[in-house]
DNA sequence: CGGGACGTTGACCTGGATCAAAAATTGTGG
DNA sequence: CCACAATTTTTGATCCAGGTCAACGTCCCG
């Protein structure tokens, strides 16, 4: 359960995810919503950011926690390879994977500010990440403007996705957020080159009924169905699309968004 | 529609949401969760904030939207008085209160790294605010570590209540989610001097029921049934609070979360 | 005093949960 | 390589929390 202080294997895990990604991946920074201005600080804050945590390794088996829930944490992560899973466990059981961080991404940034963390970070397949104090971070981001920069737009990456999930959930069904969830992932995968016609998904589907917000039974058979007309197949924790337009008609309606919520809208064209 | 920019009126709103908060609030800075040894540097850098804003006043009626959703909004902004909500609204009518802003918040933080809002900010009661540009607010953080940490602070309380809500609409029924959004809010108007035994909460139950993630029709029914076991009672948008303990009892296995998801947990005592 | 929000209630329906049990897959030690 | 246990996937049968539909009441405002 604890992560060993190790250096990093030569070839960090075999699982699909890890595999493709040994080099770091810059395509996180690169958000279809960011500034394209910005771009060039980002990625300096990023370097920053990574060259501060370069001391720092560690190798987490899947299942391993990498950051408890109701803890301090003192630490700023960054992904190297393999998923990780923001979790947020209730008392009873049940319990809500509320994100899903890949290779890339900074996590436990809010420990610069908070004294415990809610949920708690655990790894879906094997994850190999640096990390560097959180007063290291904070002073590295009074130094370093692009460095605060890179860890702001995590932070207001973070908060969209949330949002966008979080509407999900309160306000699409069960084949709507599967939809949504299978194409927002792969357009993440796109960006850092894990993802082509087909792209590995390392969940149960336990674990992705714990992100829908709904039972595995459900899950599966909102899979079948999917299946049965030709829309995707998920086999051995991989997803193969056969017919991605079909899958984004039926996420159209929750994608298509930003539309402002004028009390006038039921008479227009 | 628009906001006047004017002078704020001497009496900002008849609200009681905005009534007793004419001075600036503190308390919003004082949440259980973040580092007690920052405060003062919190505090000190939400003033230099508010500074930076003094020159910018603007107030909205209840309706009018602070940022629209889907644009680009080169804003932030600090409410100072009055309800704001966050909404998602979708292409087919559908919409999701993702949030809830209170008097001393700050919104549009994101719009320094964003180049496009999701969400629109929506009035629920008539709001003053001040605000400043993005660029403005940019080159403060970086001379202004405290500044900063201000704007982190307020990104990574928007996160934890974000996730928060997302485990609640992802894996909460609706009792539990009613009895969770009052618990709350109420801690979040008592921080800031504005809730007592009872509080006002000026949303339609249609609003609730965006924020909830239920019809209008099941909020009233969770109310009626709140009403008829005699935990509260909500009239002319004020709730009161008749048997606080009974809704802390509904709402605890979903308040008692920190529960790290340890797959021995069913063996344990 | 008429019209338009908003709140309230009843009757009925359905998407997804629950329960239960196979089948398939994966891991493990010998 | 196989037998065995544990986990995961799949399917069927049944149930219910919450949605939908349709009124009606109530309050407010011009």
């Amino acid at each position: 359960m604890q992560a060993k202080d190790a250096t990093l294997p030569r070839r960090p895990s075999q699982a699909g995810a890890g595999a493709s990604a040994a080099r770091l991946p810059r395509g996180a920074l690169d958000s279809p919503l960011h500034r394209p201005e910005l771009f060039d600080r980002l990625q300096r804050g990023d370097h920053a950011i990574f060259r501060a945590m370069l001391r720092e390794q560690q190798l987490f088996m899947a299942g391993d926690l990498i950051i408890r829930g109701g803890e301090q944490n003192g630490f700023v992560y960054r992904i190297r390879t393999g998923w990780a899973l923001r979790v947020r466990g209730f008392a009873d059981g049940r319990q809500q994977i509320v994100a899903i961080l890949l290779p890339g991404e900074l996590c436990g940034v809010t420990s610069i500010v908070t004294s415990r963390h809610d949920d708690a970070i655990e790894c879906a397949t094997p994850v190999t990440t640096n990390r560097a104090s959180d007063a290291d971070i904070r002073s590295l981001a009074e130094g370093e403007p692009d460095a605060a920069l890179r860890l702001l737009f995590q932070l207001a990456e973070s908060d969209r996705r949330l949002q966008t999930w979080l509407a999900a959930l309160g306000r699409a069904d069960a084949e709507e957020r599967m939809a949504m969830f299978l194409i927002e992932l792969r357009a993440r995968l796109r960006r850092i080159g894990l993802a082509h016609r087909s792209f590995s998904l390392p969940l149960t589907q336990q674990q992705i009924g714990d992100h829908l917000g709904l039972t595995v039974v459900h899950v599966n058979r909102v899979l079948r169905r999917f299946r049965e007309c030709g829309v995707l197949t998920l086999r051995n924790r991989t997803v193969v699309l056969h017919d991605p337009a079909r899958l984004y008609g039926i996420a159209a309606p929750i994608l298509d968004t930003f539309r402002t919520p004028d009390p006038g809208a039921h008479a227009a064209a």
